[in-house]
DNA sequence: CAATTACAGAGTTAATATATCTATAATATC
DNA sequence: GATATTATAGATATATTAACTCTGTAATTG
């Protein structure tokens, strides 16, 4: 169980959209290459962030992506989520006489961790590093 | 990103065998039927656990797995690093200048599900419910 | 209109999860 | 000691998911 490289990309993106500009949008191409990870590839990884509401795309010259909310909002759970899914991180489909006291011991795991992720905000992160 | 279903077997095997006498050893055969998975593959799954101390297998007629340890030692976390691996759950390649900080609330976050499961006992479940 | 940019959908490749099959080794019981 | 029973190992198979790539379309600017 691994988060994937998409959440890699897409945190890292979104900081870069947190220090830029929130009216000059900024171009796939260049938060790619940044990267080392092709424009397409990207843009459907963004894409996804659009439609979760957190930054709007510009098409045509000049266009590009910025943040459509304040930056102060937007958390690193909103982030994961959007590009992970919202789905529990275990399971138990087994038929169980009652619930699975497994299941509940991992539930509260995970809401650890998620709670943690939604109070850490992009701005507490934003302007701290050399970024990529 | 989701715990595998191997997971889960062997959480409840373990369950299962908290339950059940240190002494005489249950069949895989019947773990396996309990809960609706090959007998081969669940072996295959145990021998992990074997390998982690956790379990010990017997052999031949009457043979099976069963506790190692005293029931109170075993943590989930145990079961799941037997299983997943000890791996961090986010892993970040790029070459930042710095240490990557998207990387550090990451870790943050994984050590406070990891806490949790430390924290839980399989005995903290043992006997509440119907198993499988 | 022409250049530039995001978007959408299909398709590709590689890695991983989830098994299965077969043969071997160990043990208890007769 | 022979036989049945059980775990173990290794190779292989199948399905799912991740991680892209390609191609065409739509929108915007100048």
């Amino acid at each position: 169980m691994r988060f994937s490289k998409a959440t890699n990309y897409a945190l890292h993106t979104m900081l870069m959209l947190v220090d830029a500009s929130t009216v000059k949008p900024v171009g796939v191409q260049q938060l790619a290459e940044s990267q080392g990870v092709s424009p397409t590839y990207l843009s459907k990884i963004l894409t996804r962030l659009v439609k979760a509401g957190m930054i709007e795309s510009v098409s045509g010259v000049n266009g590009g992506y910025r943040l459509s909310r304040t930056k102060d909002d937007i958390t690193f759970l909103d982030i994961i989520h959007a590009i992970e899914g919202t789905a529990s991180l275990f399971e138990c489909d087994f038929v169980h006489g009652t619930e699975c006291s497994i299941q509940a011991v991992m539930k509260e795991a995970e809401e650890k961790m998620e709670r943690h992720l939604q109070q850490t905000k992009l701005a507490d992160l934003a302007q701290k590093q050399t970024q990529v």
